[in-house]
RNA sequence: GGAGAGAUGGCCGAGAGGCCGAAGGCGCUUCCCUGCUAAGGAAGUAUACUGGUAACGGUAUCGGCGGUUCGAAUCCGCCUCUCUCCGCCA
């Protein structure tokens, strides 16, 4: 959520960036909606002004005849005020509802462009491995390994669901507590967060639960959805809370399912493990001061490159553009990897400052010396473990079909590759 | 899941239809006093929206929502949360 009076000021810049993002949304009706409820609440301040100055007279003994008076004119007023408050309720939740449409501003140098192709690539990490034979993709060495099934998975739970199996198993966990150390060791806070979310905290974060074109899984008459990653969890943590500016930054790391409906995302690009409707996933998470934003969205985005580096997974790095930000961040960061299997790099982490746009909507402030404000709010994919599966299993294939373990990762795993199953 | 008790400002806690945005205490801020410290005295000390250049006003907020009333922290209904006891479970 912007602020009004920014909205106010600057609605050019405003209708610009909505529409740089290719987005829907109506500024100006945002704009009426805010000075028709607000002349309403004028009218109303002044009804109830009166009515409380009405009821003030009645305190002490009256003759009947004057208090007689007085309670008609009470009478009356009541009448008006709750006629004026349907109103105010009315033109209040319009406007709410066409606020809500409003996308965060985006950052000046982020490149303006409609879809991901215009993404700006700014930084190149790793050599391309070069293989000597014809490299599999990771639905093939999955399969002769026998680390993963789609097909029973299927059966059970549906397409885009799958079981890992064997060392699969190992490598998860191995990669999650390899993922765990860093982060500690960076000085964010570890958690295990619920996968269940309340609607209203999604949609704070600036998921919308409901809809045909929403990616979020809703559970039916509880008023709660399933969390399409701990960003939500993590985001919604300090919701309705004001946090003392010696506080920050307050660094999160949480662990949890993440579930995507993934409507109609279909093709060569979203096979396998690639897009699925759960898999498993680190998120960090970062509240703090509006000007240390810039800077912590670059630390989060080394933070990312330094686990993908200690794998040593060849990457880029690409300044997300305007269209493919999403409603709520300001600047987003994509690391994307190579995968040998598709031939291409391939999207494994992604990190947002959404400034105070999450705050805004969930209330979250801190508190210093001049006084209360929003505080800005950051998030960063840690390790989406079935993305990094596939770099991992793509990139460390040998020519014999086995898949070699990163030294890093041998601690972890208690085995240094993964072999074909006889 | 069942029964009971409770929810008031930064904190503790009074308040039981109008004199209550809310006593008193603690804390905090400023000032006075005392050679330092401690003690003492005075004043101030919530948030949001809104009118006004400002001074200063207005409205709302006593867990949440709704109702009764001319008027609600106070009465009524529903909900949420906390505590205690019982049941059930990993």
């Amino acid at each position: 959520m912007l602020d009004i009076k920014f909205i106010k000021e600057k609605l050019e810049q405003v209708k610009k960036n909505i529409k740089d993002r290719n987005m829907v949304a109506d500024a100006d009706l945002v704009v009426k909606l805010y000075d028709l409820k607000n002349s309403i609440q004028q009218k109303l301040d002044t009804l109830r002004q009166q009515r409380n100055e009405n009821a003030a007279k009645m305190k002490g003994k009256l003759e009947h005849a004057v208090r007689e008076v007085l309670i008609a004119e009470g009478k009356k007023l009541k009448e008006e005020i709750s006629k004026l408050e349907k109103d105010f309720e009315e033109k209040e939740k319009e406007y709410k509802i066409a606020m809500m449409d409003i996308p965060n501003m985006a950052h000046p140098e982020a490149p303006v462009g409609k879809e991901d192709k215009e993404n700006l690539e700014v930084k190149h990490w790793g050599d391309i491995p070069q293989f000597t034979f014809q490299p599999k993709d990771h639905v093939e060495l999955a399969e002769s390994l026998d680390l993963v099934d789609f097909d029973t998975a299927t059966k059970v739970s549906g397409t885009k669901f799958y079981y890992l199996k064997n060392e699969a198993v190992i490598l998860e966990m191995a990669l999650t507590r390899y993922v765990m150390d860093i982060i500690i060791k960076e000085g964010f806070t570890p958690f295990i967060t619920p996968d269940v979310a309340k609607e209203e905290v999604a949609a704070g974060i600036g998921f919308n639960p409901r809809g045909d074109e929403s990616n979020i899984y809703t559970i039916e008459g509880t008023g709660t959805c399933l969390v399409g990653t701990a960003e939500i969890t993590l985001g919604g943590y300090y919701a309705g809370k004001t946090i003392d500016a010696s506080k920050l930054p307050i660094k999160m790391a949480g662990l949890s399912h993440c579930f995507r409906r993934e409507a109609g995302a279909a093709g060569q690009f979203s096979r396998g493990l690639y897009r699925v409707h759960q898999f498993s996933k680190i998120e960090m998470f970062i509240y703090c001061l509006p000007e240390k934003s810039d800077e912590m969205h670059q630390y989060i985005r080394s933070v990312e490159e330094k686990i993908f580096q200690g794998l040593g997974i060849p990457y880029r790095v690409v300044d997300t553009c305007t269209g493919d930000l999403g409603a709520s961040a300001y600047r987003k960061y994509d690391l994307e990897a190579w995968m040998p299997g598709r031939g291409d790099f391939g999207e494994i982490t992604s990190t947002s400052n959404c400034t105070d746009f999450q705050a805004r909507r969930l209330g979250i402030k801190y508190k210093d010396e001049n006084g209360t404000n929003y505080l800005h709010m950051l998030n960063g994919t840690a390790m989406a473990l079935s993305r990094a599966m596939i770099a991992l299993l793509e990139n460390y294939q040998q020519e014999d079909g086995s898949v070699r373990i990163p030294e890093k990762l041998i601690p972890y795993t208690g085995f240094d590759r993964i072999c074909p199953k006889k």
